[in-house]
DNA sequence: CACTACTTCGATAATGGTTGTCAATCCAGC
DNA sequence: GCTGGATTGACAACCATTATCGAAGTAGTG
């Protein structure tokens, strides 16, 4: 939110080529393992701060699992949601004016303002199906 | 889901009947603190517990706030959302055959089986705008 | 190159909602 | 009353995430 100075460090440009080379959700955790395999060293607590801040600026999504996990995976530029195979992690994206209106009808039918919302579809891709 | 002998207790019972009594989104541990405070003697596991077992069963419907927390709801039968206000967490409950319809096209366009989907909408009510 | 004023890092501890443990207790049905 | 499975609850364990805080990096200035 607050305009502050953002320095491209070694570590966040990791984290971000992490992010960059592969199209699925990843959690933090998997995230820092991975770098960790691959010999950057990176804190965990360091991953974190950088997908946050990744977050703010918009530059990925984030899920939500059931059971409480951030799942994080670069983004494309502008609103869209996920359908997210629940066996691989792989997940398209999708647009929907459709549900795009109906939210912002329904919100202004019962004067709501400031208004989110979350769309996501879970399944299990045609490859996880076997 | 396995059909499992469910025995109505009376702690069962106090759960189910606290929830009742409100049309809001209340945390487990809100209402373990309200049933105590109510005189009625309940452990706190008890109470997720049966907050589980309700969400399985359908009883109530249940929604993830952004820091990971799970707030519970009696449930109005059948499949539906909600747009739920930040503030003072009351809860509308919507409908939107125009969505589940695309739900269900979309996750055939892809191939993908066994989908469930999540659409939560949150803002501000009317009453928390001022 | 010093000196300074930042930001950033990372090991570790703390947080906090939720779940597991397990002995005590309840409750049908016999 | 007996018995076996279901249920309970105090407490510990879990685990993703966040806070802490001293150390290390990084401009910018002269
Ligand atoms: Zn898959
Ligand atoms: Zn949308
Ligand atoms: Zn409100
Ligand atoms: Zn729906």
């Amino acid at each position: 939110m607050t305009q502050t100075t953002r320095r491209p460090t070694r570590q966040r440009r990791a984290v971000a080529e992490a992010l960059a080379t592969s199209p699925e959700f990843h959690s933090a955790q998997q995230l820092h393992a991975h770098l960790q395999r691959e010999g950057t060293k990176i804190g965990l607590a360091t991953v974190y701060r950088a997908l946050q801040a990744m977050s703010d600026d918009g530059d990925v999504d984030v899920v939500r699992t059931d059971d409480g996990e951030s799942l994080y995976r670069s983004c494309s530029t502008g609103h869209h949601h996920h359908l997210v195979c629940r066996g691989c992690g792989r997940a398209v994206e999708i647009e929907g004016p459709a549900v795009e209106r109906w939210a912002t009808r329904v919100s202004d039918e019962h004067g709501f303002v400031d208004v989110e919302h979350t769309v996501e579809i879970f399944g299990t891709c045609q490859d996880c199906a076997d």
